[in-house]
DNA sequence: TCGCCATTGGGACGATTGTCCTAATCGCCG
DNA sequence: CGGCGATTAGGACAATCGTCCCAATGGCGA
């Protein structure tokens, strides 16, 4: 792998780990054994750093959604995205969602990048819709995409804070639910 | 009001706006308008303002929880909660809720506060919990109280990043819908 | 082997940070 | 009016930040 990977990789899970703004060059410099002059052969600033990092969370997210076309139905693609709550539950149970977190971070801080870090979010909401259409509720997918996705965000939030893995998977459980009632009966029925 | 509140009450707005980290005491003097040096006069360190500031938070949200008291069913005072997101949407809308940014930014600089910080979310947790239980759902109280406590982190954290005031305002609408639905079924029903 | 160019290490720079010290100032009481 | 304690302003302090520069290093082609 090329030091400048190397790089991005490092300040993705230190950006991840203790924010943006709170992780410094010596920080990454020393996670990935580098010194911390050499930064700006590869990078201008840390600014391009961080529009770096959200372009490879926006291609994880990608390759991600891609996999997750490869389940039979649409309810399952669906749960796909509830269930990365319980594959991720470690980590979000220490430094939550890291689209949430980072999103509400570079917006306190006002930051340019900040419109990028919601791509992620625009990413899994217009996957969600498109499930959500082919479950036979084009007239309000988006709307059930914003649902589903505001949920998983309070779910981490509030696990995190309280540091409650059952809450997780309770939430997880009755979300898996909603998108069984959801597929069978596929006119209206929403709360 | 005393010097020292002007101070808490400036760092309050401004570690809501541009979080806490990010707000040096520079910022807090300006906006009070007192010199820098100052500080260690009325606190011995930073750390201490915002022990201050999260105390401020609680006795405030305290009182509000007391006036919501006043309303007269179990379902109203519920409503009372989720209508706070109404109340303050242009905020949320520019900061997100300033109990999770909070929180979760705590979380990420493993700061001392942190429980403290948590114990906003514990206020909101218990109050909406005593009222389940005066609604008849004693036994699923608190997972009810987890349960709207998550969407509303949710939907503040959308509406942020999406900046969608009609989102809050439907995402209001239903809670209230399953609040009610809630009080004419006082025994099951979840979903 | 030589030399070129991509890559790196180490350190300097100015700005800003939280912290702390001290002298000046204010207001109240005698 | 005089004096004392509470409060304040201003600056010094070391540390750290992002940034930048330049000399040393490395490997590959001629």
């Amino acid at each position: 792998m090329t030091t400048r990977d190397q790089i991005v990789e490092a300040a993705d899970a230190l950006f991840y780990r203790q924010g943006y703004e709170h992780t410094s060059f010596s920080d990454i410099a020393s996670a990935v054994g580098i010194s911390r002059g050499n930064f700006y052969y590869h990078f201008k600033s840390k600014d391009e750093i961080l529009e770096a990092v959200i372009g490879l969370r926006l291609a994880n997210t990608r390759a991600m959604l891609a996999r997750w076309e490869e389940a039979d139905s649409p309810a399952d693609r669906l749960k796909c995205f509830v269930k990365i709550l319980i594959a991720n539950r470690a980590k979000i149970l220490l430094h939550g969602c890291p689209v949430g977190t980072l999103a509400s971070e570079l917006a306190k801080l006002d930051h340019p990048s900040r419109d990028q870090a919601n791509a992620l979010f625009t990413l899994f909401r217009d996957w969600l819709g498109r499930q959500f259409v082919q479950l036979g509720r084009a007239a309000e997918a988006d709307a059930l995409a914003m649902q589903l996705l505001a949920r998983s965000q309070g779910a981490a939030t509030l696990a995190s804070a309280f540091h409650d893995e059952a809450f997780i998977e309770r939430e997880v459980g009755q979300m898996c639910d909603w998108l069984d009632a959801c597929a069978r009966a596929p006119r209206d029925s929403n709360a």
